[in-house]
DNA sequence: TGTAATAAAATACACTGTGTTCTGTATCTA
DNA sequence: TAGATACAGAACACAGTGTATTTTATTACA
């Protein structure tokens, strides 16, 4: 990718995620993210067809970054591996750590839903097989109840209690989880 | 009110939930809501200022009937009342199946942030003091855990799985949270 | 039932933000 | 160095918003 192209992509990603602590999401027009990363209004939509469109691409961004090792370590899973799904949690709950203030501002406002959703997409594939079987309830409902209750966390944590560490959070959350969890180091 | 208000005003609520069952909020232009209200433009704009005031409007009538008789039988807290708090959040469940026809449309989408923000709000009412006591996990995220717990838990039933009947639903929850929760009956 | 108050309809308008087109300039890559 | 590519700046058409004005219809109430 050509230098320029990174650097007004990166002046734009900045001047979203700074423009996000100070307004809303809908209130924010695309000439404020121009204005802000000072680049020319042709240049804007050279990367990104709407405001909606750069909204989904920082996610993809984040969520590239803060799941990526998850992705390579994916053959941990069946017994070779020493890493039991608390410390897979605890993990991501650090890379998250590290986004914290671009994903302070995409969660408070109407993009909530959609960062949400994205990282609930995400989850899934985290969660999904982790689960403690359980005839009475709906395998369906378990895993939506399990991913939202990591999502909720995680959107509790970074808004206002961002003080906690990563293993304190992951520990306040699989003392209510953990019970349904399959524990594979035993 | 105003017989002609009333009209308008259940005309433009009427308007609002069916096209959201077809388009995003978003692209929901006021003028798609006029046209489907068959209205003026002068009558919307004399009723709601914007489009996200009529969005809030939508939210409080449902939760003030969603919350109408919990509110009222708010004294029933303390020892005298029959109603466990499962059967309360049962009732609650039962309120919602009603309007459910509006809330599966305001549930998808951009849209859906707000409402789910507005209905929290109403259960951070409903589940405090109902809590147990843990020293320790903080309060804070144990309340906000078990509202977004269960605000999530109608999520996933009003959107597509609406064939379970409300006691199915609040017995779900209820097989997760209930060790958490005081149960006044004992 | 007649009347004053008020809600709605119709039309026109200014305004804001969007997305595109064009031309000239700067920067990268080979 | 040459050709390609990205950027800047200005101008533009367009859609949607919110308001003002006038006229018509409906309501509440004496």
């Amino acid at each position: 990718m050509d230098r320029r192209q990174r650097k007004t992509r990166a002046a734009i990603f900045g001047a979203f995620t700074n423009l996000l602590q100070r307004k809303s999401y809908s209130s924010l027009t695309v000439q404020d993210i121009i204005d802000e990363a000072d680049i020319g209004r042709t240049t804007f939509y050279a990367h990104f067809e709407t405001k909606d469109e750069l909204l989904r691409a920082i996610c993809s961004d984040i969520f590239e970054h803060v799941f990526s090792h998850e992705i390579l370590s994916e053959d941990k899973h069946d017994f070779t591996g020493h890493d039991s799904f608390q410390d897979r949690i605890t993990h991501i709950l650090y890379h998250l750590q590290e986004k914290q203030q671009s994903i302070s501002g995409l969660l408070s406002g109407e993009c909530g839903e959609i960062f949400m959703r994205y990282f609930r997409e995400y989850l899934y594939n985290v969660f999904d097989g982790e689960l403690v079987d359980d005839g009475n309830i709906p395998h369906d409902y378990r895993l939506h109840h399990a991913v939202s209750g990591f999502a909720e966390t995680v959107r509790w944590w970074l808004q206002g209690h961002s003080d906690y560490t990563p293993e304190e959070i992951s520990g306040f959350y699989f003392a209510f989880e953990s019970s349904r969890l399959i524990d594979r180091e035993i």
